[in-house]
DNA sequence: CTGAAAGCGCTTACAG
DNA sequence: CTGAAAGCGCTTACAG
């Protein structure tokens, strides 16, 4: 390369093009030209196209910062998850953006790995950019706690821990759970485990709700031994499910309360050559694309993620406009997947 | 509920806390609390705890936008994914999303749909906001033409479009691909399809000439017919799959480019009850978790799509760091996982 | 050791 | 119909 040849870097300008080198090229002032670039308050005609023209050819892109410091109002939302390796939040992300898109929204994403630690310093991150409202799939009462202080709009979405403080958006675990074992017992099916991650969520505990209404419902006692807490890890659920596959009365049934849950389970019967549907039947809630892979299918709950993040994201546009309307929480129903796990308990 | 009772919100502050609210309260200047808060500049100790004490019962929250501006300089950067449903992706943004908190920065999402226009768009919001840098997996050309000229650090992975242009993370989809079918030539297959989304990009150029390369290191004749490009949408290429396989004279293995294509595959096989791996066999690249859900597995090159997140957020940084560094390509290399979807040619 | 002043890039009443 | 001025909430040389 010969010396003395300019540097690639040089040809592009220094810096960013602002508004005021717009406003110097048109000759026109700072005032004139942001009204020009904005469409609010009037400009002649001429003049705005010649301002928009020029901004054009300096490849000018207004600082939404700035705009945002100024007028006290951003134009970007943040969004909280637990594990966006998990279908189930991923595609809750997905409907998110896909709305907030629409919108002329940006998102804030986050994933607190289920920490309630990294869950509020997320936050304090999307308080301090000043966001304009969060949703989030909460871990602990804190962040909705905390946001509502700073008052940010916030939206709990698939969990709910400040009920009555901030809006949510939840399915309804209770009744969608209720009848799932409702078919289980309709098989025949009496020593049905329940293969949960806590019980003191809302979605753990209306879950566990719904099983055990189905029961009562029935008139049909419950085993509590049958409910086994099993964690947030694929691994270590697996062992669990190993171990109560194992027993010497083993469950004829199971209702594993998420899509991990339902693989650790599906993976343990494989361990032990537990053919499904003939010497066990499994049921999940939350309904993921391998479980219509596998053969037999897996019969699940099916939440549709993607729609819960446009509900969401609904309910949080309604409240950045109407900020004193009473809270609110939406329900939203699910439906079962009937696929081939299910039939009656081996004889 | 009484009248006269000050309304609930009156309990909290109008407005939230500025760094003048926080020097008043203190007796300092403003001056003096942005040193206190920031630790940059010297304050005296006792002054600095006052003015801390001070902020945190406030709430004080430093407005970042604000910050940004004063700075010339932003905390976040923003990613661009083509389909946040699909677990590449996904698991994408989640190893993004981890590195990115871990350097105290914020990640700005957008899900592109794989389209060119909401991906330039998506790019200007980026612009618009001054991310620091962008990483994205591109759909065209554009984006990174587009956030260079704008004077941004960007990193595309997964696939490159502008190669030499901007710095790239990419896997070595030729040798994987050679790898893969060379094995399925070594078991005696001849008839190989090759299911495959496109052929333009840089991953589908190169898993194709992995393809083509291992035909012919083993000597083998290639028929063209055999390579088929089956698109993004599961259920078209499911078509597809299902014709392909209908052929007077089928594909004894397939080797299906990405993960879609591979469910696509296992979906029409199954439909016309044709057993993996007796009748054929089966490929994918790309490993995804219901590929050892099933039976029998599916064997595929597994491209850890968190580690392609973590090496493209360390590259971007590393850019930013030395504007002028040469550009650089780094190349993440693949591991096949073996499982049971392959076995010789039907006799 | 601290404070007054300037300025980051915008928008918006207001004056003319 | 347009421009000068003020100000959003910060930070940072600089003066004292």
């Amino acid at each position: 390369m010969k010396s003395g040849m300019p540097a690639p870097d040089g040809i592009q300008p220094a810096r960013r093009a602002t508004i005021r080198e717009v406003a110097d090229a048109a000759g026109v002032s700072r005032s004139t030209a942001s009204r020009a670039l904005t469409g609010r308050g009037y400009v002649a005609p001429p003049v705005r196209d010649r301002v928009r023209e020029i901004a054009r050819g300096l490849g000018y892109v207004p600082d939404a910062t700035a705009r945002h410091l100024r007028q006290q109002a951003s134009q970007s939302i943040g969004v909280l998850v637990s594990d966006l390796s998990n279908p189930f939040y991923a595609g809750l992300a997905a409907g998110i953006s896909q709305q907030a898109r629409k919108r002329q929204y940006t998102m804030m994403l986050a994933d607190d790995g289920g920490s309630p630690e990294v869950e509020v310093e997320a936050a304090e991150a999307f308080v301090a950019l000043r966001v304009a409202g969060v949703i989030v799939t909460p871990v602990s009462a804190e962040v909705s706690t905390y946001l509502a202080r700073q008052q940010i709009p916030v939206v709990e979405v698939d969990r709910q821990f400040s009920v009555g403080v901030c809006d949510a958006v939840v399915v309804d675990n209770e009744n969608a759970a209720r009848r799932v074992i409702h078919q289980l017992l309709d098989l025949g099916h009496r020593r049905i485990a329940l293969v949960i991650d806590e019980m003191h969520w809302t979605t753990g505990r209306d879950r566990l709700a719904g099983y055990r209404g189905a029961f009562a419902a029935a008139g049909v006692p419950l085993d509590d031994s049958l409910v086994v807490t099993a964690g947030w890890d694929v691994d270590a659920a697996r062992i669990e499910a190993h171990k109560l596959l194992s027993r010497a009365e083993p469950p004829t049934a199971i209702f594993a309360a998420n899509n991990v849950l339902a693989e650790a389970v599906w993976r343990a019967a494989a361990e032990l050559n537990m053919p499904i549907p003939e010497r066990l039947s499994l049921v999940s809630f939350d309904d993921v694309s391998w479980m219509s892979l596998v053969r037999p299918g897996v019969t699940a709950v099916a939440q549709d993620p993607v729609a819960l993040g446009e509900a969401a994201i609904s309910q949080l546009f309604e409240r950045i406009q109407s900020p004193h309307a009473p809270v609110r929480t939406v329900l939203l129903s699910a439906t079962v997947a009937a696929r081939g796990s299910t039939a009656p308990p081996p004889a």
